[in-house]
RNA sequence: GCCCCCGUAGCUCAGCGGAUAGAGCACCGGCCUCCGGAGCCGGGUGCGCAGGUUCGAGUCCUGCCGGGGGCACCA
């Protein structure tokens, strides 16, 4: 069945269509009334009618007595009252709908890009948005029905790799495995930098072994190999710690293009659209310009022969297309990151590997800043782990759940704690518009008072309870009375699930998600204080069930499209 | 110099061209014979500035101001 909304914009759409023909009804949530329609008021000019003439007009060609009563208000808009009766009827359809009122859609093959750390470096503050963003996005495609195929780009090739090597021959294979394997990434990229930079027979090594690896020396290879088998290990840890699906499997590292990357040039010199320049190999899409003004190149090839991200995300991108199938791809990475995809795009199209019905975008995000509203560094100037954050957050949470359930287990309040911990975080980090740069504040995000993760985990926990101490486990099929204000807001409110998500996934905003389910859980406790359940008579009290079930499911269903458990009790 | 993103309440943020711009935090009042008070109810002289488009602009366009970022071989 289509939602509420659906539904009042198809009948609009149809009453004004025949008034002019493909105009927008403009349905919208109100405060005036349940919905309001704001499209007579711009008809009314082309019609040479007053927005409340042709407001009235619309009224004429539609029916809406099975739904909703309508008036026309102010200037010229519509107002929607939703009927009661079509409201507790929806409600009812939901209690047997796992998906609480959300279609699949017409399946999509879905590639996401995101997380993208780098082998032999620890997991960062820097890591977060596009793991957690990315993460969210395919949940949310998954839900709806669509193919997702997850990639993990990951950092595996490159320079750096010589040093890398060399450092891990010097350590010995078995010492470098034990460090590694323990998740110290960091001090051994620190040693292998501080030895490069001072130590002028290692660069020598160095540079010799990032040859040996790029030309395919099978030594060199197996070493290598190593570092990135560690590393990746080491990022399911991280990822398992966070609750986010990633897995080895959807690791396809940099070096996975090593082999395309000719074909890439070769390609793109086929078709006249390579250009030598400086030495290197370049394509100049149109519309992009540099510094002087002079034409902006997307570098394929360097001078030195060498190969750049440029060519393995067009790689990438070819790929995606062409043996894949993808319909829709996203890059969940960093803003500043903008113009590179921009002309990885643009280069695409031109070359016709990506076709115009394939959509592919740039899934932007800005930064995480520090308090001082400077990118979120330590007191010391490095960088914030995810897993030393992550322990913080943990931290906080146990102490919380110490102070309000002293009685609880230890192994409950440890497994709650880490429930807790990644809800704040993630949750902090979905419910901004993720363009914008946002500011890390744990004691906000764990705090659990307001619009944070821990509250809606809060209401949920609430509402099982309620189940609990009813001794049910979910409510009777029946169509719940909304006579009281707080019992219809939120019947309305446990409406609109199908549009929020609908239109988290059309912008790829989970902030908008986010703001529903604050909503919901608000409206909820507003209910909740209001309409007494368990006591009430037995129809009232089942009545009542029907909203508070609903609204733990879709709570519950809706924190996990955000990477969010949860918990039935807290 | 050019390009991109962001400027909304003391702070952190919503706001899909529509009616009187909303939340959370903080602050001040209420609500504890109440199903979990991590709660509920009430309390607000704020859209950086100036033009423009529109019946209607926080939202779209132009120009400024302020912050961040990008602009040839690191990814």
């Amino acid at each position: 069945m289509s939602s509420l909304y659906e539904t009042l914009d198809e009948r609009f759409r149809r009453a004004f269509d025949a008034i002019s023909p493909n105009a927008d009804p403009v349905l919208r949530p109100s405060e005036h009334a349940d919905f309001q329609v704001n499209g007579a008021l711009g008809l009314a000019k082309a019609l040479g009618a007053s927005p409340r003439e042709v407001a009235a007009r619309v009224l004429d060609a539609i029916d809406l007595s099975d739904l909703a009563r309508v008036e026309v208000a102010g200037p010229g808009f519509i107002n929607v009252y939703t009927l009661d009766s079509a409201l507790a009827e929806r409600l009812r359809a939901l209690l047997s709908d796992e998906r609480l009122g959300v279609r699949r859609r017409d399946s999509r093959r879905v590639v996401v890009d995101y997380s993208a750390p780098n082998v032999a470096k620890e997991m960062h503050v820097g890591h977060l948005r596009s793991t957690v963003i990315g993460d969210c996005l395919a949940r949310l495609h998954r839900f709806v029905g669509d193919e997702v195929i997850a990639r993990n780009h990951v950092g595996d090739w490159g320079t750096p790799f010589g040093m890398l090597i060399e450092h891990l021959v010097d350590m010995g294979e078995a010492d470098a495995v034990a460090s590694l394997s323990v998740g110290d990434l960091d001090s051994f990229y620190r040693s292998a930098r501080q030895k490069f930079d001072s130590d002028e027979a290692f660069r020598d090594r160095s540079r010799t072994r990032v040859v040996a690896l790029q030309a395919g020396d099978p030594e060199t290879r197996r070493l290598w190999r190593i570092l990135v088998d560690q590393s990746v290990n080491y990022f399911s840890e991280v990822y398992a710690a966070l609750g986010v699906e990633l897995t080895a499997s959807d690791v396809v590292g940099e070096s996975s293009y090593n082999d395309e990357l000719a074909s890439v040039v070769a390609d793109l010199d086929a078709q006249g659209l390579l250009v030598e320049s400086e030495g290197a190999l370049c394509v100049f899409p149109p519309g992009f310009t540099g510094r002087d003004g002079e034409p902006q190149p997307l570098i394929v090839r360097k001078s030195d022969e060498g190969f750049g991200y440029a060519a393995t995300d067009l790689a990438a991108l070819r790929d995606r297309v062409s043996r894949l199938g993808a319909d829709e791809i996203y890059y969940v990475v960093g803003a500043p990151q903008s113009q590179h995809f921009q002309m990885i795009f643009a280069v695409g199209r031109l070359a016709g590997w990506l076709p115009d019905e394939v959509h592919s975008e740039h899934v932007a995000f800005g930064s995480v800043l520090g308090p001082d509203r400077k990118m979120f560094k330590s007191r010391t100037g490095d960088t914030i782990k995810l897993i030393s954050l992550l322990a913080d957050a943990t931290e906080r949470a146990r102490e919380e759940l110490l102070r309000r359930r002293p009685d609880q287990a230890d192994t409950e309040r440890e497994t709650l704690a880490g429930d807790v911990a990644r809800a704040a975080i993630k949750y902090a980090d979905l419910s901004t518009d993720r363009l914008r740069d946002y500011v890390f504040d744990l004691d906000r995000m764990v705090s659990a008072e307001g619009d944070t993760g821990p509250y809606l985990q809060y209401a949920h926990a609430r509402i099982r309870a309620l189940f609990r101490r009813a001794g049910r486990d979910g409510a009777l099929e029946l169509a719940p009375d909304l006579s009281d204000s707080a019992e219809r807001a939120l019947g309305l409110a446990l409406l609109g699930f199908p549009d929020a998500v609908g239109s988290t996934l059309a912008a790829s905003q989970p902030h908008r998600l986010c703001g529903y389910l604050f909503e919901l859980a608000q409206r909820f406790s507003s209910f909740y204080e209001e309409c007494p359940i368990l006591s009430a008579s037995e129809n009232q009290r089942e009545s009542r069930l029907v909203l508070a079930d609903l609204t733990a499911r879709t709570l519950a269903v809706g924190l996990d499209l955000l990477g969010i458990a949860a918990p039935d009790q807290m």
